[in-house]
DNA sequence: TCTAAATGTCATATTATCATGAGGTTATAG
DNA sequence: CTATAACCTCATGATAATATGACATTTAGA
């Protein structure tokens, strides 16, 4: 009972750094990799999805990486996850009653539909800046400096 | 995002039904997977494990079948899918931090694990007997009565 | 006691997710 | 122009969830 994949978190945590470095150029993939623990093939292609679908910006070449596409204010946490989730799912019945709804609810209808829409409002309504305004004690800071290691 | 997974909602609708029928004896499982269109091994596989956690009794042999151990509003939700869902991780810090509590927050933690406990709270609190009781249009009653196809 | 009908168990197939590795493509720096 | 450092793409493997099929085991009833 996970909620989110693991690929959706790896992208959470790190369109949260980015939001982090708004402003400061594109970030390596490399160093993202290593100060989050993730790893690093796997993040490219997932921050590449994310860069085909707006999200971010990636800059090839020597110095690049990266980036957020808009202001970290103006990217919600459901546009981050999007690509990575299957968010019609949440929407099935909990007894797999093929029409449920407000008119032919199953007996779980209210209550667990109640359940899903928060999850998504929580995802559409929290952005970036939220999450970079916070102190995490997370990722590893050190190699986010570019820490010999 | 599933919140559940398929096994867990399979386990939830054959519950459900068992509550419905409720002292009226054991159900072939062949019956349930047919009102369910559910796979009959799979779920076969399904009730047998919740019959070895006490949750169900297995009957055995001709007029064998499946029916609940326990009355139907002792019976949580939360029993039917735990042999099915790895709670632990539904406290895993959506942002991958280490360690993720009241003490040392990540900028998410407040809504995202309340919303975990929600659901926690949810399938904790609601027994087989509130479903039982609600009037579902589902599942397939003719199946259930044997009918013939 | 024999047969049919049911669950129990095991092996295997299928699919999606997660992850790794190699080599191609692009762009900067000198 | 060349070399290097970055992303990009494709091929492949590992793992877990989902599903199917064959056969063994148990039991009721004739």
């Amino acid at each position: 009972m996970a909620i989110l994949s693991q690929t959706s978190e790896y992208a959470l945590r790190a369109a949260t750094v980015l939001a982090q470095h708004e402003d400061r150029g594109p970030v390596h993939v490399a160093v993202l990799a290593d100060a989050l623990e993730v790893p690093q093939n796997y993040l490219s292609k997932t921050l590449s999805q994310l860069a085909r679908v707006g999200v971010l910006d990636s800059v090839r070449g020597k110095h690049g990486g990266f980036q957020l596409a808009r202001p970290r204010n103006e990217i919600t946490l459901f546009q981050v996850v999007e690509p990575f989730e299957r968010f019609e799912s949440v929407r099935r019945c909990l007894l797999g009653q093929p029409e449920c709804n407000a008119k032919a609810a199953c007996p779980a209808h209210a209550a667990w539909s109640a359940l899903g829409d928060r999850v998504v409002r929580f995802l559409r309504h929290t952005t970036l800046a939220d999450l970079a305004k916070g102190h995490t004690r997370w990722p590893n800071r050190a190699a986010l400096r570019g820490n010999p290691g």
